[in-house]
DNA sequence: GTATGATTCAAACGAACGTTTGAACCAGGC
DNA sequence: GCCTGGTTCAAACGTTCGTTTGAATCATAC
């Protein structure tokens, strides 16, 4: 991979702009985040940060690549001996949950390295309004999806592959919320007030498995669009202003 | 952009402003959506922006207020209705998920009004890294919450109650992703299509009783914390201080 | 008609944005 | 010594941002 080139080693002025770089676009996001704030932080000149990277964008893309490339290949190294172990009989979904959100949250218990930070940076960035970002990590993530929806097509063969997406999605939403909501939403996760990624990993994983074995809906979910509302609830609510 | 239909609002400036907004913030995140941009779409002087809201922040407070108000309001009405006709005796689950997740849902079909756009951009907006944004959305939610997490205390008496609070927020993830990913990230959402709110209902319910009503992790949740601190991949080499 | 208050309009404000410039600085090889 | 290529630096570039201004327009009551 040309990921990195040779000269990375000497100055940290490119890491230390990456590490400000993560971090300010936590707390404020990609556009509420300017040259000057991140290379402020990282106490470098503000020209460095376009002489390092070439422009903001590709900076944004530089700081998911350092720490995607191993989690993804952490994730499917997981799965490769998983399957190896089981000697060409499908896993247990058990398992594959445990390859893919079990290494992200090993990935986010290590605060150390700005694991959390990252982790709940990504968790949020799913969503991300601009084009460029979603479409970068799509192009990340397009092997290991492949793999693991395999894998899981394979360990459910009785259900119907739509659903199997559409719970892998879902799963997703669910953890990238257990992480981001730590310090971001107030609206809940301001009653529990428990910050260390190791205590909700358990509870995460038994949410994300009981989800996922939950029973079908009822089979035919192409009719009942039709009983699709007939009164319009309008929003009339009048205000301040 | 399916946005902008023909004549939606009729001449009122104040609403055009509101659409206009709701739908580009949307597409672009707050930031990335300007006045100019949001005057030019709602075909109005960009001076009427500030006229009629004052600033951007309190445009955005009433972008959400207007939908939130009604969207609660119903929560709660459908909350009290099965209350009443429970009779003192505690609702099941599914009556509760039923309540919050599906009147959100019922409102996100009600592709007419704009419900979807709206819910998609309130999913997004959970996460949202600025500050008075979601201290704003929490406090619009505080009541809601607190009824819900109450009837959830009642229907499920021997769930701990962080595990409780947990559970309820992930489902919260889930139901943002759902609706988010239907436009937003490819990752996985790109491979099923399906953009009708109505289709995924299902799905989504079904998800979220499953991870609500899941066996619970082993019981010491304290404890565990200990093992993290030893084993797994660590993130590794390069970089931090 | 005129007066009045609410709304719209074109134009401008200062500030902050991403990016670029060209000189200064700092190695190592000769 | 000098040369060379990578890096840092202060300063400026042109653009866009949210907001404000003061006059023009509209609707309604007198």
């Amino acid at each position: 991979m040309t990921a990195l080139e040779t000269k990375t080693a000497n100055g940290d002025t490119r890491e230390r702009i990456l590490d400000a770089a993560e971090s300010l676009f936590l707390d404020h996001g990609f556009e509420g985040t300017s040259m000057r704030m991140i290379t402020a932080q990282a106490e470098v000149n503000l020209a460095a940060a376009n002489y390092h990277f070439g422009s903001k964008e590709a900076l944004i893309q530089e700081v998911f690549r350092r720490r995607l490339y191993w989690l993804n290949r952490e994730r499917l190294r997981a799965l490769d001996a998983m399957e190896r172990e089981a000697g060409g009989a499908p896993l247990k979904p058990s398992q594959i949950v445990e390859a893919f959100f079990g290494t992200a949250l090993r990935l986010a218990g290590d605060t150390k390295h700005g694991g959390m930070r990252f982790m709940r940076l990504l968790g949020r960035t799913y969503t991300d309004p601009t084009q460029f970002v979603r479409t970068f990590l799509a192009a990340e993530y397009a092997d290991v999806v492949e793999r693991f929806s395999a894998a899981l097509f394979r360990a459910l063969p009785d259900v119907p592959r739509d659903e199997i997406l559409w719970r892998f999605h879902f799963m997703l939403g669910a953890m990238a919320y257990a992480l981001a909501g730590t310090d971001a939403l107030q609206i809940i996760a301001g009653k529990v007030a428990d910050d260390d990624p190791a205590a909700i990993a358990p509870r995460l994983m038994s949410f994300l498995l009981g989800g996922l074995r939950a029973p079908l809906p009822e089979k035919n979910v192409k009719k009942n669009a039709a009983r699709a509302r007939g009164a319009g609830p309008r929003a009339k609510g009048r205000s301040a202003a």
